[in-house]
DNA sequence: TGTACATCAGTGAACGCGCGTTCACTGATGTAC
DNA sequence: TGTACATCAGTGAACGCGCGTTCACTGATGTAC
């Protein structure tokens, strides 16, 4: 319980950071295999060929585990879109569709860590804290810039939505931004929420659709709707 | 074990039928307050005031219990949407409203029983079983109709998802639909899923944003597309 | 209307299991002189 | 370069708990004559 580590990092932090990417590692293998319910510290140990109350040594419990899981989870989803937004040509709609398709590229690669980002998971799970609604925002941001370069004029805000966006920037530092964009943005965002979940619980598959062509066609009539 | 019950129920039936009922409503009153892995027979027994194993004289197992619940709500959802959608007045687009209105308030109603439904909701329980997929049929075929009553000329169906729909509606039996409509019908369903589920885990309310004026504004859009 | 019998709801004990977490302890590792 | 000491990773046993499910049994309820 030293208050801190002000300490250069020795040899023995290394190790611990390696340690602690490894059982992080083995708890995504087995939250890939199971609800995040199956998340079971003393199986993670096992996979990592420790005993469970090992584990006590780099995560204070189970819950701080899972947030940090879910953290990297909301880090790792921003680098993905991030990346593909630069990658893509300038042109506004063709970044679009790269970062839509990457989004959805993700979730299906790894579902597991999707659902972990956007249900909240185990009852007694705070999942609106402070600190995990701090840490989606690198992602929101990608998806507010490509929409906002994507406008040229302003379309209109939904009646009501205007101010709480707003307050809902400011709150969060966002400038250079319009209450009109953030609000398309979000529409963008629950469009692509719903059809990325429904997709990954196998509503489709089951419908015997393949849903690709339904993205794109959201994509098209998203980019038509902006002046 | 008897192989069926042809006789006419007689008053143990009844009683059966109504220990059912009180099983599934302890059911649903502790699936609202923890997650579905929160759901245990024990837990369940002792609300009705049996003791676990009793409840093995009304249902075979945990799971059969949780697919009854899951059948339940999707008729439930089916006859609320249905009943929106006739008791709004004739106009195609009032009606629209209605039942997307309808389905916003069952789920913000019932969120436990809306995650029943959408999610697949425990490791191991196959969600997509063909009973379930069955029983999700009522509601979407409510949907169908809104739309298809909307619908006067035929908006384009994305590329390659025509054959699909087309295939998967003659497997429902569903006629008198083209596979332009139920094309738009599902992306009125997913988009409204989209929305409903992000507002139902809280991520609406973290920003602290009312999403009231977004549905409006999805309607409305939805509304605009088609022709 | 009364008796004999079959049906079946519900109990209590038990099975085997896995869970998160604590605690006292061992033994290896790095550090300071 | 060598020794003494502090740090700390990991173990094994234990705690208390709850889970789904089975089993043999009791006692009440409905049914048939």
């Amino acid at each position: 319980m030293a208050a801190e580590s002000r300490t250069k990092p020795g040899p023995r932090d290394r190790f611990r950071a390696q340690v602690r990417q490894e059982v992080k590692a083995a708890a995504l293998r087995q939250l890939a295999e199971g609800g995040p319910e199956a998340l079971s510290l003393n199986a993670i140990a096992k996979q990592v060929g420790m005993t469970g109350p090992a584990l006590y040594r780099y995560f204070t419990n189970r819950d701080s585990l899972l947030t940090e899981l879910v953290i990297d989870a909301y880090g790792d989803l921003a680098n993905t879109l991030a990346r593909a937004s630069d990658n893509a040509a300038t042109d506004a709609a063709v970044r679009l569709t790269a970062v839509t398709q990457a989004y959805r590229a993700w979730a299906l690669a790894e579902p597991h860590r999707y659902r972990l980002l956007f249900r909240a998971p185990l009852s007694g799970y705070d999942a609106q804290s402070t600190s995990l609604v701090e840490a989606s925002q690198p992602a929101m941001t990608v998806v507010l810039d490509v929409v906002s370069a994507l406008a040229q004029g302003d379309t209109a805000v939904p009646e009501g939505a205007a101010a709480q966006f707003q307050e809902w920037m400011k709150r969060h530092g966002i400038e250079d931004v319009t209450a009109a964009i953030a609000s398309r943005a979000t529409i963008l965002w629950a469009r692509f929420h719903g059809l990325v979940s429904l997709e990954i619980e196998g509503n489709f598959s089951s419908m015997g659709i393949d849903p690709a062509p339904l993205y794109e066609a959201e994509v098209q009539d998203f980019v038509r709707q902006i002046p």
